[in-house]
DNA sequence: AGTTAGCACTCAACGTCATAGAGTGCTAAC
DNA sequence: GTTAGCACTCTATGACGTTGAGTGCTAACT
């Protein structure tokens, strides 16, 4: 059996149905509210058809249907249509980001709070994301702190600042320092992100024996840059609880948990990292604790680099089509700001 | 009517049964579990009186006695006894802390996840207090990051470090980066931060006529360093859909709200910031959202200077000693692992 | 052949009611 | 001052019937 054109539209019916209202949808519904021109025996027909073939869950013989995942899958593959923003909403959700931002963490918070408030879901932003270890060193520097101590300064293709103090067993002027940048930024300056340990490995073998300072620098700092870490920010968990599919305490528990875990977080992000948009639905998330949500990724970048995945997570009906338009303007605002101050 | 010792070991009792079931507490419980000389007919006696002086509630006729908030403010100021940590868990705890770890952000995570997976309660870190702006500036430097950006670089005795892009309108070489650096750290070093903007405002007034270049970077430098923003760190939210208080959903996500919004968060962690402890009980947190949950904070200090409040939150019911207990060594660890790369 | 009206059937949700049990308060005896 | 005993109160629980939304099937209609 094929899904004709009015299958497809009662399919549609259904589900924009189930996820304003959350409750099983009934063939009276339908037929009052969606397709006047069909009796709800007609409806029924159809349902039945759209049951047998899984579009459609009966929790009981006797209550309405609810898109099964499959049918969610159909309709953000085929039945979605994009819906731009209003001018009110991208005003709305401009106006989180109004001052000018200068750490990649404000930023992500801000975008993060836009997210959620403008879908009511929850939001997570990743920066520095799976490739981070492609970007490339702009700028590497050692700054006097006080005697014994120096802050290593790395400064990536797109802004992203690392810094870390180095705690030495030598007293060092500033022209050591300096000298030592030097050596570092011939050496470092240009290469991968990911390249950078073993560079400083490398280095610390072939100056051994000429300066045990030195060595002394570059073994620290290995341990500094080897993990780039990813950083999380979430934003709006509290919107979850407003729907009733986390009416029960326990499983709006573990969905926080994992929303305040941030491995579990990073492994769903990272699924998705490498396409422009991804939405999962249910298990697809790939994770227990999320097999009723849906998580919509959208990736961004900065010229050629990656530098955040951002996300909204909610409930299996969710309004796909307002959550990708606001996710992708949130995205671009995003890359945007960060592009500017690059 | 005066508390006797026995309606202080009776109040006790139905105290410490409450703060383990969150259910009303019968007369009949504290004969057999606690007082087991006494018959649950003298126990109804006592806890009348109790009731009437104000340290108990009852939900209705036959429930038991559950404590009023004026109970509980007894209970922490004269009935509790400290209970040191086991060494089990302080080993526990200390086990967040492995690493080496540098930037307070990441030192405040740890905490915060030490905190409330021994407490099984939210746990709130607020770096940068408000007498931040007391700190001291230990360092400041500009770094070339390409022509036309820079990198304007503070630390400030605690190790805090600000860091933030400048656009100038102007190319500028290492050698002049050099110079300004070398002015800006004449004239700030050992400055108060909360004094800086005002200090660079002079200078830029100084310097006017002389070179562009340098008010220019003085200007920029002012907006980005004017307010110091405490940053704000939230552990474990998710452990307090644990306790039957919040099973109305509405009151927990209120809750969490707060949790979510710095402001708020601040605000009540503000109130604490002068003093060593503070418990605050109920509407002692100043907040309606809060009004049946129980803060718990301590302030930290490296030298002379506060870095940093850290606090728990949980229902009023919540197990004062152990949280205090638990408080003060993350507490010391926090601030120790500060003082160490300081 | 597709559509629809009609009808019997199902099942969660809701309200009612009786019961059980935990707890109180009071009184009288110890 | 303490305690046993008892009547009383009130929630929680479960049984039961009713209601209403919804289905599936059949037969009639277009």
């Amino acid at each position: 059996m094929e899904l004709d054109e009015r299958k497809f539209r009662i399919l549609q019916a259904i589900i924009d149905d189930y996820i304003l209202t959350a409750s099983p949808v009934g063939s009276r519904t339908i037929s009052r509210k969606y397709e006047q021109k069909l009796s709800s025996a007609t409806i029924r027909n159809e349902m039945s058809d759209l049951e047998e073939l899984g579009y459609l869950d009966s929790p009981h013989t006797s209550a309405g249907r609810i898109p099964s995942h499959k049918a969610y899958r159909l309709y953000v593959d085929q039945l979605m249509h994009m819906v731009p923003l209003t001018v009110e909403e991208a005003g709305q959700l401009r106006s989180h980001f109004d001052q000018r931002m200068k750490q990649v963490h404000a930023v992500a918070q801000r975008a993060a709070q836009a997210l959620s408030s403008a879908t009511n879901y929850a939001s997570v932003i990743m920066t520095r994301p799976t490739q981070s270890s492609q970007l490339r060193v702009k700028h590497i520097q050692l700054v006097h702190v006080s005697p014994g101590v120096a802050l290593l300064l790395l400064i990536t293709d797109t802004g992203v600042v690392k810094e870390t103090l180095l705690h030495l067993n030598h007293e060092l002027g500033i022209d050591d320092l300096y000298r030592i940048s030097r050596i570092l930024s011939e050496r470092l300056v240009g290469c991968k992100l990911e390249d950078v340990p073993a560079a400083l490995m490398q280095m610390a073998g072939e100056w051994r024996e000429q300066s045990e300072l030195l060595t002394d620098i570059l073994e620290g700092a290995r341990d500094q840059l080897s993990v780039p870490q990813p950083e999380v920010v979430v934003g709006g968990s509290a919107n979850l609880l407003r729907y009733p599919e986390y009416s029960d305490i326990e499983k709006a528990r573990e969905l926080l948990l994992v929303l305040e875990t941030k491995d579990k977080l990073m492994h769903l992000l990272e699924q998705g990292a490498g396409m422009e948009f991804t939405i999962r639905i249910g298990s697809e998330t790939g994770l227990p604790e999320t097999s009723d949500c849906s998580i919509v990724t959208g990736t961004y970048r900065v010229g050629s680099d990656t530098i955040g995945t951002i996300g909204v997570i909610g409930p299996t009906r969710m309004q796909y089509q307002k959550v990708i338009a606001v996710l992708d303007y949130v995205g671009r605002t995003f890359a945007q700001i960060l592009r500017e101050q690059g």
